[in-house]
RNA sequence: GCGAAAGUGGCGGAAUUGGUAGACGCGCGAGACUUAGGAUCUCGUGGCCUCUGGCCGUGGGGGUUCGAGUCCCCCCUUUCGCACCA
């Protein structure tokens, strides 16, 4: 029979309609007060988009859905969830598509942040529009410029003149991290190297706590390990070898195996090392100066490239090995990189590969000073040799084990003041200037007479004004520096001419604190409210991309301890929980643009509604694994939702009273699983659950009783809002289903199973099997499990001679 | 090269963590209904065989065990990070 045309399920009617009522009745927004008084909170966070012209594509909708069905269930169970969205932006991304299609970013980006909520609103996340950030707003980047000033007066800023990644496609600095392998994060264009003063925050400082911390971080492993990795802490010693030329001067190395010392025949600087200029003795100069000057315009690919063959040249100077206490040549060569250590190093080629590689292009020696077993101090070296063993070669230390000779040596020197354990970290100071235009002015005024002088905070923000022609060119200077009228200012100390900082800040800086403002997102007193961010922070719940692993969480990191001991905040880790989610490919391929594969969501949601579309999204595979996007699966999920319909909507059908048994049974397990798997984000297994529980309701064409199915219109709730909204509603209830903590308990007693399928294995194959109550002695199951006919064949003419029993599970009869 | 994760039907993926492999869904097949459908419903669906039953089967090879997708060893493949880090 088929329904009347005004009880069909029409995706688009009951989503439109649901989205209006959330609005009118201010569903998903928090009040002033709410916001102070809300118990218990859960700040439910997902990391906000860029929103680019091209609106939201499904990585963004499969992540914001993961996150808001985990938000909607908290909800659900009674909390008080806190969901906000905002905008990332600014940045070169927004930056260049404006160039490309020639129209301004202050005309584009409002543009586009009112499409992306627009579609926002549509899937049907539970955002709370009255306390959204964009971060190009004035009232927002006015105090991304007073957290430059704290981090500046905290003196955590510092200008600092250094060799920076230079991109010549973007015609931008780069950070250390957003060059990858070489190659600029964005457009693949190689990286040169230039040297201009920078701005950095001194993240460094900081690195030992960044990693110490990761430990009791209830974060995806994955995440936690790619920082680790990042933050690159190693254990070894700092070591001093003093110049030959009589000076008191010694070049200091970072090694982590000051047990080889005595290995060291040599020493490598890195070209860019300041000493090499002074060492470097006349006869060998001009080839000296060739080699750098090669160097120098290799760009960062050619560079890092680690399987050339090894290059360097002689400088003529010498230095001791205060080991050995032998004069060993100083040598430049480019696999000893500036930026790591100290840029120079002792070279010990019979334990390092490297060094063996270059000792053997230019024929030094290789002395070998540790020895594995069954090795002796003469053994001959064939390859570096890079383990661990007994030390030889090594004076005093000879016979010590390489963990003993590390400790024994380096006290040794210590003594003589020539060395100490240090520890090395690979992180580096974040740099964040930027020669661009779409960003928050750096709120610093150079001065003449005062130098660099910070921006008064009352005077902020220091608007970036609107320039039309804001194309960078190859000056590596920012456009911002051709607006004399906007640069040209008085110093806040002296009040003599000045001009102001014409770079702006990165992008990640923007990010790095909007979790603090959400709350406080109307405060035009302070960044973040102290009262609101002692309720709210840290984040209990925060999902995202893992290729964010490493920047922006590290910075979020970083900023919020570096808040902490400027006494702005009174925690130091800013998300409690933090979970990856995965990616979404489609029919087995990398969705792009250029491949033409991309999915379009607003056909689909017209089609079969953003419910349908959602629950699919969450059903294709594990949310922190991602998954294969086929066009036809949504079938599954839409059939699903279209079968609750048909069994909830002839509302005056359903029977009353309670569950039928069996039902019933199915229906607390189903609870049980659900409610457990949610929060663990294994919302495919748990869509899966609520298609066997409506299966087995509907099973043979039975009718469903009202007691069977509201509990799973609740559980379907977070997945499919809008539906359950409306099937809650035909059910009678009023007001918004989430509000209350609806979500059902389940019973244990009632999800216990009175019989079971008993599998009877005989030499470990199943033979058979049998149903048994619950908790059916051995005893019991061995005899019928012996009157099985197919059984009873196996068990003819042999003795039995074991027998495993699995309560409720399985039965092994070993015979033979 | 180093590190991490993963290899299960035609496909996406399940599997109480050592206990009946393939839940749920897509696709496919058969049937029902319909004047028609890419609509709906029911049943079936890992492969093979001598088919009331049996053999094989979770990338490959070995091992532990009464019992292995799960644990151990070796190998192969894929994906994602990192990459001369001293």
């Amino acid at each position: 029979m088929t329904p009347p045309e005004t009880d069909r399920y029409l995706p688009a009617e009951v989503e439109a309609k649901w989205q209006r009522v959330w609005e009118e009745r201010g569903t998903n927004s928090f009040s002033a007060e709410a916001l102070h008084s809300a118990e218990p909170r859960f700040y439910n966070l997902m990391m906000f988009p860029y929103p680019s012209a091209e609106g939201l594509h499904v990585g963004n909708i499969y992540a914001f859905t993961g996150a808001d069905v985990h938000g909607r269930f908290h909800r659900l169970t009674g909390k008080r969830v806190f969901e906000p969205m905002g905008f990332d932006a600014f940045g070169i991304h927004s930056e260049n598509f404006a160039l490309k299609v020639g129209v301004h970013p202050m005309d584009l980006i409002p543009r586009n942040v009112a499409n992306f909520a627009r579609q926002l609103r549509r899937i049907g996340g539970m955002f709370d529009w009255e306390h959204s950030v964009d971060t190009t707003t004035p009232e927002y980047y006015r105090w991304t410029q007073w957290l430059f000033l704290r981090l500046y007066h905290g003196g955590l800023a510092e200008r600092v003149e250094a060799p920076v990644n230079w991109c010549p496609s973007c015609k931008t600095v780069l950070a250390n991290e957003q060059v990858i392998a070489g190659l600029c994060e964005r457009c693949d264009t190689a990286v040169e190297q230039r040297r201009i003063a920078q701005w950095f925050f001194k993240i460094s400082n900081y690195a030992e706590r960044l990693l110490g911390n990761l430990r009791d971080l209830d974060w995806s492993e994955t995440t936690k390990k790619a920082q680790e990795n990042w933050i690159g802490r190693s254990e070894g010693a700092s070591l001093r070898f003093p110049l030959r030329d009589g000076s008191s001067e010694a070049i200091e190395v970072f090694t982590t195996r000051p047990d080889t010392v005595f290995g060291a025949t040599y020493m490598v600087l890195a070209p860019e090392h300041p000493l090499v200029e002074a060492l470097t003795t006349e006869d060998r100069r001009q080839e000296v100066s060739a080699y750098r000057d090669k160097v120098s315009r290799m760009d960062l690919v050619a560079r890092k490239k680690t399987d050339k063959t090894k290059t360097g040249v002689f400088t003529g100077a010498f230095c001791r090995n205060p080991a050995t206490e032998k004069d060993i040549p100083i040598w430049v060569a480019d696999y000893v990189l500036m930026d790591y250590g100290t840029g120079a190093i002792m070279a010990v080629p019979g334990h390092d590969e490297r060094d063996f590689e270059f000792a053997t292009e230019f024929d030094l020696p290789i002395v070998r000073v540790v020895a594995a077993e069954h090795e002796d101090p003469v053994s001959p070296l064939e390859a570096a040799y890079v383990g661990d063993g007994r030390l030889v070669n090594s004076g005093e230390f000879d016979g010590m084990s390489s963990e003993e000779g590390k400790h024994a040596i380096v006290a040794r020197l210590s003594e003589q003041g020539l060395g100490e354990l240090q520890v090395n970290y690979r992180l580096h100071d974040w740099c964040i200037s930027r020669q661009r235009y779409w960003g928050p002015p750096i709120p610093i005024v150079y001065c003449d007479a005062c130098g660099p002088v910070p921006v008064p905070e009352e005077e902020l923000p220091v608007l970036l004004p609107r320039v039309e022609d804001f194309k960078p060119d190859d000056s590596g200077i920012s456009p911002l520096a051709r607006v004399e009228e906007w640069y040209r200012t008085s110093c806040p100390q002296c009040g003599g001419a000045a001009r102001r900082e014409t770079d702006v800040s990165d992008t990640f800086l923007d990010s790095s604190w909007y979790f603090l403002r959400y709350p406080s997102s109307s405060d035009e007193e302070h960044a973040f409210n102290p009262e609101l961010t002692s309720r709210w922070l840290p984040v209990d719940a925060y999902i995202g991309g893992n290729e964010h692993a490493v920047l922006h969480l590290l910075y979020s990191r970083f900023i919020t301890m570096a808040l902490k001991d400027l006494g702005h905040l009174d925690f130091e880790e800013p998300f409690t929980r933090f979970r990856a989610h995965g990616l979404i490919i489609r029919e087995g391929a990398k969705m792009s643009k250029s491949r033409g594969n991309v999915v379009i969501p607003d056909p689909i949601i017209e089609r079969h509604g953003a419910d349908a579309f959602r629950l699919y999204l969450m059903f294709l595979g594990p949310f922190e694994e991602g998954g294969d996007y086929r066009d036809q699966g949504i079938q599954g999920p839409f059939g699903f939702l279209k079968r609750l319909w048909e069994t909830v909507v002839p509302v005056a059908e359903l029977t009353d009273g309670p569950p039928e048994a069996e039902v019933e049974r199915k229906l607390h397990q189903t609870i049980r699983q659900v409610t457990e798997q949610i929060p663990e984000l294994q919302l495919n297994t748990s869509v899966a659950a609520m298609m066997e529980y409506l299966n087995t309701v509907r099973a043979g064409g039975r009718k469903a009783a009202r007691s069977e199915v509201e509990p799973l219109v609740v559980m379907v709730a977070p997945f499919c809002p809008h539906l359950a909204e409306e099937l809650w509603e035909r059910l009678g209830n009023s007001g918004t289903l989430f509000d209350e903590g609806r979500w059902p308990a389940f019973d244990p007693e009632k999800a216990l199973e009175q019989t079971i399928t008993l599998a009877i294995q005989v030499n470990g194959k199943v033979r058979g099997t049998i149903d048994l109550p619950v908790g059916t002695p051995e005893q019991t199951a061995v005899s019928l499990a012996r009157e099985e006919p197919n059984v009873a064949r196996y068990l003819k003419s042999t003795e039995l001679r074991r027998v495993i029993y699995v309560p409720d599970r399985l039965l092994n009869l070993v015979v033979g």
